[in-house]
DNA sequence: ATGGTAGGTACCCTA
C-alpha cells in the first residue's frame, strides 16, 4: 500500500496535475490539504474514471480544507474539529488494506501556518498553531491505543530538525522552524511514539524539504526548501515500511504548488 | 532590514 499527501493550494485550480500524479504513482491513498474549496464544489468529475471512486472531505470558502481520494473503501469516516475552530483541518478514515487483516486509521493534518511573529502573547495565529499542536498531543493517546495501526500525514507546518531547513542558524526566529514549535512538535511525537517515516529512511545529516517559497526567484537554483510535509506512523507498522519518498518534480511544472507530494510505502 | 509570489475573493485575507 502507498499512502501519498500533498498540500495543493487549491484542488479545483490544480486538479489537472494531481490527476497526472495519480496516474504516474498509483498511490492507494491520497492526502490533500489547502483544497479550498466548499465540499459542494469539488472537482469530482477531474476523478471520475479512475480508481479513486472513495473520497472523503471537509472543506470551506476561500481557506484550508482537506480531502482523502481512495481506491481502498473506506470503513469509518470521520471530521474532526481543533482547538475551539470549525476551519476544516483534520479528517480521519479507517481502512482494511488487502494482505495486512487489521483496520488502518488515516489521519489527514493541515496544522495551522502561524503567522509571521513567533510569540503567542502577540500573535493570535501563532497560538493558535500552538494550541491546535498541543490539543493533538492530548488528543492522540485518548483515542487510539498504542498498538493500533495509525498514520497521520498533512501539511505540519513544521520543520523540526536542523536539516529540515536550508538554513538552521537563519530560521530560528522564522515560524516553521522556531524552537517552541519544535518542542511542541517533539512532545506531540512522543505521545503516540510516533515514527517519522522520511528520517526513518534519510538519516538526520541529509537536507530534506517538500516546500519551497512562491517568492524566490529560483526555487531549484536557490534551494531553500524546508520539509513541512510528513508521514507518521505508529510503532506496529514499522515492520512494515517499505520507502519513503519526495517527489520534487511537480514543483517545476507549470503553476505549481508551494509544496510537493510525498509517498510512503508499505510491505502490504 | 526589507520585500519578494500565489490563490481566492471581493477590494483584503492567508500562506
Amino acid at each position: 500500500m502507498k499512502i501519498a499527501s500533498w498540500n495543493i493550494n487549491s484542488v479545483r485550480l490544480r486538479a489537472p496535475i494531481v490527476l497526472d500524479f495519480l496516474n504516474s504513482h498509483q498511490p492507494d491513498v491520497l492526502c490533500l490539504q489547502e483544497t479550498k474549496t466548499p465540499d459542494e464544489h469539488f472537482p469530482h468529475d477531474a476523478f471520475k474514471g479512475t480508481p479513486y471512486k472513495h473520497i472523503h472531505m471537509h472543506g470551506m470558502k476561500g481557506y484550508n480544507g482537506v480531502a482523502i481520494l481512495s481506491k481502498i473503501p473506506f470503513t469509518k469516516q470521520d471530521i474532526h474539529h481543533r482547538a475551539c475552530k470549525e476551519d476544516c483541518r483534520h479528517i480521519a478514515v479507517t481502512l482494511e488494506p488487502k494482505g495486512y487483516g487489521k483496520p488502518v486509521t488515516i489521519h489527514n493534518l493541515y496544522i495551522p501556518a502561524g503567522g509571521d511573529e513567533p510569540d503567542r502573547a502577540l500573535n493570535e495565529k501563532f497560538d493558535h498553531k500552538l494550541n491546535f499542536v498541543e490539543e493533538l498531543t492530548d488528543w492522540f493517546p485518548k483515542h487510539h491505543k498504542k498498538d493500533e495501526a495509525v498514520i497521520a500525514v498533512g501539511d505540519f507546518n513544521i520543520a523540526p530538525l536542523e536539516h529540515d531547513v536550508w538554513s538552521h542558524k537563519q530560521l530560528l526566529k522564522v515560524v516553521s522552524h522556531t524552537p517552541i514549535e519544535v518542542e511542541k512538535l517533539t512532545e506531540m511525537q512522543k505521545a503516540m511514539n510516533w515514527i517519522d517515516t522520511a528520517r526513518h529512511f534519510v538519516p538526520e545529516d541529509q537536507k530534506l524539504y517538500s516546500w519551497w517559497s512562491y517568492r524566490s526567484k529560483d526555487w531549484l537554483a536557490s534551494n531553500r526548501g524546508r520539509r513541512l510535509d510528513h508521514i507518521w506512523v505508529t510503532p506496529i507498522l514499522k515492520e512494515n515500511l517499505k520507502s519513503h519518498n519526495i517527489y520534487t518534480d511537480p514543483r517545476g511544472w507549470d503553476r505549481p504548488s508551494d509544496h510537493v507530494p510525498i509517498i510512503t510505502e508499505f510491505s502490504f
